[in-house]
Parts: structure tokens; C-alpha cells; sequence
DNA sequence: ATTTTAAAAGAGAGTTATTCTCAATAAGAC
DNA sequence: GTCTTATTGAGAATAACTCTCTTTTAAAAT
């Protein structure tokens, strides 16, 4: 485990298998499924960085043989955003994106409102403000995001119209 | 105009009149109708803390006898994000809201990812990683948002199922 | 192992926030 | 006042996401 700072919330970030899924789903009354193990497996190994959607999680599990229905796909995300172990970003766009909440992989978005287009940085200020903030409030962190909305500088150049 | 520190964002945000909302739209050949005007004085005169979605803003300006057609709050909402002038928020919920873009309001949230309670919370240095890091990459900041995705105290008791 | 039970998957309908379209209106330039 | 074109308003269209219900299956009980 990858240790920054004196988080105790970094140090509950732990790197998922299975065995440890199934455990936090059964803590819960919950079931470890082949589904669920799969979806797991995508987001552990996908590229540091890289977030999917719903749809593009169901295109790459289908290229990789897996064919697990669109409704499942959303209850997982969903489940697994709110257990801690996906991070679930608004990325100014009509939809969200998904991304593995581990303090490797740990960043924060600049997005133009324009565009769209999006950077993104590390700052470990933003992990600290997130775990003293919600300690005060009895809250137990999850996931803190920094987002930036901005106009990048191709954007700034041209004028659109208003609709 | 309240000035925080050295951020020279800060300092571009100032307070809106509607004759710097029709210089700035002039700027980009765009007009100034009333319903624009109407809308940047609910959103001015809003209580510190208070945000609204399309629907709510469309309520209340029914109830101050103002006529504004749902089209046009949305274009009229969406705009002004674009501007900077209001902050698109996203509160973990089915709906943005929206509240003014101004150092003196400026704040974060901290929002329950079971039940959506939302607390507020203030913090100055988010500005300065925002300013620093849009500076970098060349973007001009327009607003920039801590979020922190938690379980409050009295989720972190209860057990729901996973569908 | 077999049975039992309830959680989860799959399929597709349903919901709803938001956007799009287009005819009518009006802001602002001259 | 006239002209140009951005904007409004009304409603249709879109699409992300959720819900419903039946079938399947994980995993506990026997
Ligand atoms: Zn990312
Ligand atoms: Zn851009
Ligand atoms: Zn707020
Ligand atoms: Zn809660």
C-alpha cells in the first residue's frame, strides 16, 4: 500500500481483489458476482488517468468477452461509488465518468466549459483539506475532487454565439 | 469589491450591474434582454449560501411576476457559467444548481453520497491551487470547486440494500 | 450434496433533466 | 424608422439513467 502524508483515510484506500470485494460485500449483506469481480478488474488495470463512462465500460467489457447488460453496468458503478472504490466525475459533460479511488491514481480536473477538454493535476493539499473537513463533520470520506471550470486557451480566441 | 489575498481572479470577479452584464455581452456581440437582467438580479440577490436549480429559479421569478420561459432560464443559466457570472454546481443529485460566482459567497461542499445532505463549507487556499494551476496550462479561471463525496453520521449507521 | 432464500442480473419500459427546432419577437446599429 | 440577427417561447426530441418484473444464482442452511 502506497502511504502519503498521515491520512488515515489514504491508508483505508486499499488495492481491491476479489477476496477483499467479497468481504466488503458481505459486511453489508451483499453478493460477490462474476459481474461485479469483472468491472472490478477493468478499472484496477485501466491506464493511470483513464476514465470510462457507462456505455464505454460496456463496449470494452464487451471486446474483452464479457457481456454484462447496460442496467447492471449502472448498479455497479453506482454501488462501487458509493462503497469508496470508483470515483464518480462530472466532467462538465451529459454524463459521468467513472475512475478507481486509490491514492496513486489520486487527481483533480481542469476542464474548459467550452470544450470541454480536460487536464489533469495532482495537488495533495486538496486530499488534506477533504479529510479535515470531513472529520470535523463526523463525515467518513469517500472521495474528494478539485474541479476547475476554465476557458482553455484555444477557446479563449474564438467568439460562438450565445444559443 | 471584497479582495482576498493576491489572486488577481478574485479581482476580476467583480459585482455585476446591468450595465457591466450588457458591456461584457456587447463584448462578444451578444444582447442584453430583460429577462437576463431579471435573472442576474435573482441570483445577485440571493441569500449567501443559497443555490437554484432551473425549476426553482423558474418558480420564483412566477411568484415576483416575471414570466420567463423555461428555454430561457436554461440558456440563460448555462450562459452565464460560461461566463463566469454564476457557478454550475453539481450537487450529487438528478439537476444542476446554480448560485453567484463571487469571492464574498465562495465556497465548497461536502455532500452525503447516500442521503445528499450537503454541508458548506469555506476555504481560501482552494482559490490559490485554482488560480495557480489554471495559470499554468494557460486556461482563465472562471470557478473552481472542492467536492467531497462522504457518508454523513447518520448513513454510516444504516444498511440499505445494493439495488 | 441438496434445498432454500433473497440478492442480483437482464430486458425493456419509463422517467425526466436538458437540449433542439423553428417561427415570432425585439435589441441594437445605422 | 428600418434592418439585421440574436433571442425568446412553445413544444418536440434526446438521452442518461432508473425502475419494474421475471429469471437466475450466490451463499447460507440443512
Ligand atoms: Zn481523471
Ligand atoms: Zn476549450
Ligand atoms: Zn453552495
Ligand atoms: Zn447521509
Amino acid at each position: 500500500m502506497i502511504v502519503i502524508n498521515d491520512l488515515n483515510w489514504v491508508m483505508s484506500m486499499s488495492f481491491y481483489t476479489a477476496d477483499s470485494l467479497k468481504a466488503e460485500l458481505h459486511e453489508r449483506g451483499w453478493r460477490l458476482t462474476p459481474q461485479r469481480e469483472v468491472i472490478l478488474n477493468i478499472f484496477q488495470n485501466l491506464a493511470a488517468g483513464k476514465h470510462l463512462s457507462a456505455e464505454e465500460l460496456c463496449e470494452l467489457l464487451h471486446t474483452e468477452g464479457h457481456d454484462i447488460s447496460l442496467s447492471t453496468i449502472y448498479r455497479t458503478v453506482k454501488l462501487m461509488a458509493r462503497m469508496g472504490i470508483l470515483r464518480e466525475l462530472e466532467l462538465a459533460e451529459d454524463h459521468k465518468h467513472y475512475e478507481i479511488n486509490q491514492p496513486y491514481h489520486h487527481h483533480h480536473h481542469l476542464i474548459c466549459v467550452k470544450c470541454n477538454q480536460t487536464i489533469e493535476f495532482k495537488n495533495e493539499s486538496v486530499l488534506k483539506i477533504g479529510d479535515k473537513t470531513s472529520k470535523k463533520e463526523g463525515y467518513h470520506l469517500l472521495d474528494c475532487q478539485l474541479t476547475i471550470h476554465a476557458v482553455c486557451p484555444s477557446c479563449q480566441r474564438s467568439i460562438v454565439s450565445a444559443n
